[in-house]
Order: structure tokens, then C-alpha cells, then sequence
DNA sequence: GGCCTCATGTAATCAGTTACATGATTGG
DNA sequence: CCAATCATGTAACTGATTACATGAGGCC
């Protein structure tokens, strides 16, 4: 039940179809939690027939219909209790750090080739989360909208997600920097 | 099978025991993978069922004796496989994030208070990590420690997890500096 | 005598991935 | 007519967590 808050804070001040979270939970696209669309229809229905959310049919021209998705009160109240409730941490489990961490059976250039393609996939997903948060400010700077605007949590958790993409650029290209020195 | 290659790269030119990688692993030990006792011995007897991994018992005194793994010919060639073989990327799944992201619907000293604690955690992990960082370098600065090193896999995956760190603990900074802003 | 570290597991459950499946409509 | 986007699922499986379990020895 881990997707379920997330999906929960997703549908917070707007009604989304399925077909509509799984773009903003899409692996390129989530700066905050990634879902396959398979396991969002099957954890909407969890949540519907527990109670939390409520769907109901949107009937489409030129489109085939959907079904929004909306909190309903026993849903936000559920999510005041999760974030109230201790986070535990967590650990980043990357296979390539595993890799790093196996230099030394490795060939140099295998490692440095796997490094570089995650560092092209890092500055791709960067500029398109540095888009989005462009987006949101809507012409303000960062300081301006951070103190005026209504609701700030996605500006905040996408913030994460760009820290997140920094950091695997420089060590990417730290990392292949040493290793290419060393040849 | 994800934990299986972090268990042969932290083998690779040591033999440990369920124990000690127990240690390795631990959550707030670990830089490059974490997996509970449990998981662990599960995966060693997998892993030696396999023929990646051979274990054979070591008998001490003064405390329980202990069965040390090394890594079989056949367990250092999936390891070469394994770092050739493209890299999916992760996202983070942190139930801070959501919670930041749900900001709007939470009460702002509530997320305050555990940014504050997410903060005290990192802070606390990344000088442990930072300690074991400079006794990996054993007095040379990183740069000569980076040219001269006959292992340098655990530093670089060491230096992700910091990274990793110092993000934690400038976003809770900055978030929760921005919430008391607002309030 | 009680708590901590060392040492190793079993069993049940939950969360997430992978493979497979279908059907409408729009745009080139 | 073919590919892309919109829209929604089922079924099998893998990976990880949680709860439970045991026992020896050292230290205060």
C-alpha cells in the first residue's frame, strides 16, 4: 500500500482518470513516485472499494470515455494520518551503483559506457522537470510564487526530483571522469 | 533477483558471512544496497544452490561459529554479465516526497516536524558514511587515492550515497524553512 | 540476572514488475 | 492503412517487508 498515499496526494485538488495519473507516474515523467499503468487500475479499484475515493464515468466526444477519480472525505482524512504517521527512510537501490561498487571485475570501458548512458537519461529528465517547474511559477521567480502561491507541494517535491537528477549527472560524470583517468 | 547482484559485487574480493553483510546492508549502513538479515541468508542459499557463491564454515571461539561465502568462477561471470547488461533507471519512491507533495492538505507544523526528523537521520548517516569514506582513503587525499587505488568500486558507489545525503539534507532544510515561511 | 552482540533462519504477506490483452479515435 | 494516443484492464511472478523464532557468549 505504498502507491496508495501517493495516489491519494496526486488527486488531492483535482479529479484524474487512470489513463491521466499514469502519464504524471510515468518513469520519465514522476519526479515523485513511479507506477506502472496496470498497477494504478488495480490499486484505483482497491481504493475505490475501500472507500477513499470516489470514480465516476466522463463521457468523451471524439475520445472514448473515462472514469475521474476524486478523495473523497474518509481519503483525506486517511492522508492527514499517513503524513502524520513516522517516514522511515529509505535507501537508494540502483543497479548501477551496484555496478560502480563492482569496478574492479569489471572492464573499464563497459562501466564508463553504462555511466554515460544514464547521463544522457538524467539531463533528458532534468530539463524536462526544469520545464514543468518553470511552468508551475508561471512567470514568478521561485522566492514570489514559494510565498504566494496556494499549494506549493509539487513545486516542492519536484524540486526533489531535480536534486535527485543533479546529483546523477555529476557523479556520472565524476565517475567516468576518474575511470577514463585510469585506463 | 536484484539483491543477487549487489551480494556478488560486495563479495568480490572478500568472503564474508550472512552476518557480516547483514552489517554491510544494514539500513542505515549501507551506501550502495540495503536488504534485511532475513532477505540475505535467503539469497546466500539461493545463490549457493546456483553456484555463484560457495560457502564453507569457519569455526571461532569465544562466539558462535559462522559460515563465509566467496564468490564462485561461474558467480564472477554473471557479475561481468550482469555490469554489461543495460541499466534501467530508478525513481525514488520516498513517502517524504508524497508527503510534501500532499503539503497543501497537511498541516504545516506536522510536515515541518518530520522534515526535521528525515533531517537529523541524514545528518547523523552521511557523517558515518563520511567517516568510513575517509578510511577507505587511509590518509591520501581523493584524488590520489582515486589515481593510486586497486579497488576504488566501494569509494565511487560510497560517493553516490553521500550525494544522496546532502540532498536529503538541504531539501528538508530549504522545505521546512519555506513552510515556516508561510506560516 | 538482564541486556547486547553474534549468528542464522522460517512463514506469511505485501508491493511491484512483466507479459499479455483489447478497443476506440486521430493524424499523417 | 498504419502508427500514435487515449483508455482500461487480467494473470503470473519476483522481490522485499513483517512477524516470529532460537541459541550461544560477553559485559555490567
Amino acid at each position: 500500500m505504498a502507491l496508495r498515499h501517493a495516489l491519494l496526494a496526486a488527486l488531492l485538488d483535482r479529479e484524474l482518470s487512470g489513463y491521466q495519473l499514469s502519464k504524471l507516474f510515468d518513469l520519465a515523467a514522476s519526479s515523485f513516485w513511479h507506477a506502472s499503468s496496470q498497477q494504478l487500475y488495480a490499486e484505483l479499484a482497491k481504493l475505490e472499494a475501500d472507500g477513499l475515493l470516489t470514480g465516476h464515468e466522463v463521457v468523451q466526444h471524439g475520445r472514448p470515455n473515462k472514469r475521474v477519480f476524486a478523495l473523497t472525505d474518509t481519503g483525506r482524512d486517511e492522508l492527514a494520518r499517513f503524513t502524520a504517521a513516522p517516514t522511515k527512510p529509505i535507501s537508494i537501490r540502483d543497479d548501477l551503483i551496484v555496478k560502480a561498487y563492482a569496478e574492479h571485475a569489471a572492464d573499464p570501458s563497459v562501466l564508463i559506457k553504462q555511466l554515460d548512458e544514464r547521463l544522457t537519461q538524467a539531463r533528458a529528465k532534468d530539463e524536462f522537470l526544469q520545464a514543468q517547474l518553470t511552468r508551475l511559477r508561471d512567470g514568478l521567480s521561485e522566492q514570489e510564487y514559494l510565498a504566494t502561491a496556494e499549494n506549493i507541494g509539487p513545486y516542492l517535491a519536484g524540486t526533489r526530483g531535480r536534486m535527485y537528477l543533479k546529483d546523477e549527472i555529476s557523479w556520472c560524470e565524476w565517475a567516468a571522469e576518474v575511470l577514463r583517468g585510469r585506463c
